[in-house]
DNA sequence: TTTTGAGTTGTTCGA
DNA sequence: GTCGAACAACTCAAA
């Protein structure tokens, strides 16, 4: 191999993958040697550092990637620093000629990546960013006059109208590394992990990672994708895809989601499972909705949308706070649900509205409180959906819920949760109690509960408000908003 | 330009 | 027990 080929950087960032990653495959293409490069940089940490959930998985997936990457022949340089230095430093190093990357849409991001950019071009690098996050870019996707979407329905038609580009398959055997590999920092070195062992189950649930990545996606496509649109309502079975954190650190694109999903033929059997793989769709098209949002609303991460909402009565209240994050409400289904996510990095999407709406609505709790703690606590942590979520449940989005769609813990329950499952799997101290009273322990006659060994304020909290009442408080802070 | 219809995911109340 | 209306008002997209 001549010493004198300069080398192309492959800069990874949300793309942890060899399949369908265009800039990589750009990069194979030109037949030059390649240098992948991976950087820890502080603008990252924009506006939120990175929560310890997506950490862990970052570690994880960063191995499997240099892995996956060694098999090949090349492996993952990792370097720390301001994004600009680092890579401009490793183009000094390497002598490079190009350096590839793939799209970010935060807004800390852009403008960095811009300033990248120009700097490198300036000094005769070839600069190519590619679209690998998502089906439609936000600057992209229009309305007729121009504007931005704000509304789910209308864009997504919209989109579905348009064309896409199939996913690419990287080509075989091994790829041209180059002569001399620059130096990479440990990934043990960064401190990814968590000190406590509080992610001690994540490893039983979660296999981060392009492989880990595509068996999920196998995995659905065997079955639940066609009960989807009704199965995906039930947090006790598996009926959905749980691709979030896989998609988020972009180990398997959406392009190639859509794709599988649509050539596995599961749209075909019956008129249910077309709709099931719409809605599953669907859900593809609120990823992309989210990042068009916060692409065109970059205040959204902390400022509600609607900035009437800027001067609502939020109460502080730290212990009923304490008590939510913890699953300690009282509230089995939200307890369920807070608890699957501390143990798992992750929460039904179910489970996800339910215990929003008991934070936002029953607690009267800020959603940006919402917004933080499942920052710090989602292995799928993601910036633009997890602002479209907590915009929505809080109803201050652009697409918001009225009002007046306060969730019932018990009835919420009762209807996803019929036999109880999810509830005993994560409040294991209510497993006895009889599926009547599973998700409402303290409307139990005292002998049911004590059959069940469970003492209330003892074993299992009282609620720590009383729904009814909650809801009715709810209800006039939202009305005197309207009404100035 | 104006008009019209619609908008992820719900709950309660009263007939 | 079931069912439909009410819960508001507003913005947006499209005809």
């Amino acid at each position: 191999m001549s010493r004198k080929v300069a080398p192309v950087l492959v800069w990874f960032r949300l793309d942890l993958r060899l399949d369908d990653n265009p800039a990589l495959q750009r990069a194979l293409q030109s037949g030059k040697p390649v240098i992948p490069v991976y950087v820890r940089s502080p603008e990252d940490e924009k506006p939120w550092a990175a929560g310890a959930a997506s950490n862990w998985w970052l570690h994880h997936s960063l191995r499997r990637l240099d892995g996956r990457l060694r098999e090949r022949g090349l492996r993952l340089v990792r370097r720390s620093g301001p994004a600009e230095s680092v890579i401009g430093g490793l183009v000094d190093e390497t002598g490079a000629d190009s350096v590839y990357w793939n799209r970010r849409y935060e807004p800390a991001l852009v403008g960095r990546d811009a300033r990248i950019k120009k700097a490198l071009q300036a000094r005769g690098i070839d600069i190519k960013s590619h679209n690998g996050l998502l089906l439609f870019e936000p600057h992209a996707v229009k309305n007729k006059s121009g504007r931005p979407f704000q509304v789910f329905t209308p864009f997504w038609k919209h989109c579905c109208q348009r064309e896409t580009t199939a996913p690419v398959s990287p080509p075989r055997g091994r790829w041209t590394a180059p002569v001399e590999w620059p130096r990479s920092e440990n990934v043990d070195d960064w401190a990814l992990l968590p000190e406590i062992d509080w992610a001690a189950a994540f490893p039983a649930v979660w296999l981060p990672g392009e492989e880990g990545a595509r068996q999920r996606l196998e995995a659905f496509l065997d079955g639940p994708v066609r009960e989807y649109g009704n199965g995906r309502n039930f947090p006790g079975r598996e009926g959905v895809s749980r691709l979030s954190p896989h998609l988020h650190f972009g180990e398997i694109s959406a392009r190639r989601v859509r794709s599988a999903v649509l050539e596995s033929g599961a749209a075909e059997r019956s008129k249910a499972a077309r709709q099931s793989v719409d809605s599953f769709l669907g859900e593809i098209g609120w990823r992309e909705f989210a990042h068009h949002l916060l692409y065109h609303f970059p205040d959204t991460t902390d400022k509600p949308l609607k900035g009437e909402f800027t001067r609502f009565p939020w109460r502080n209240d730290r212990r009923a706070l304490r008590a939510w994050r913890k699953g300690r409400t009282g509230y089995p289904f939200v307890d369920a649900g807070m608890r699957q996510l501390w143990r798992t990095g992750w929460l039904h999407n179910r489970a996800r509205m339910v215990v929003g709406s008991f934070l936002v609505k029953d607690l009267l709790i800020a959603w940006q409180e919402g917004a933080r703690w499942f920052w710090d606590t989602l292995v799928d942590a993601d910036l633009a959906s997890n602002t479209l979520g907590w915009q929505w449940v809080g109803g201050c989005g652009a697409d918001a819920a009225p009002y007046f769609r306060v969730f019932n813990p018990v009835l919420q329950g009762r209807k996803f949760d019929p036999r109880g499952d999810y509830v005993r799997e994560w409040v294991p101290e209510l497993a006895k109690v009889p599926d009547k009273w599973i998700h409402g322990p303290w409307e139990a006659p005292a002998g049911v509960l004590a059959d069940a060994g469970v003492a209330l304020g003892k074993d299992y909290p009282h609620p720590i408000v009383d729904h009814k009442s909650a809801r009715q408080r709810a209800l006039r802070a939202y009305q005197r908003l309207k009404g100035g």
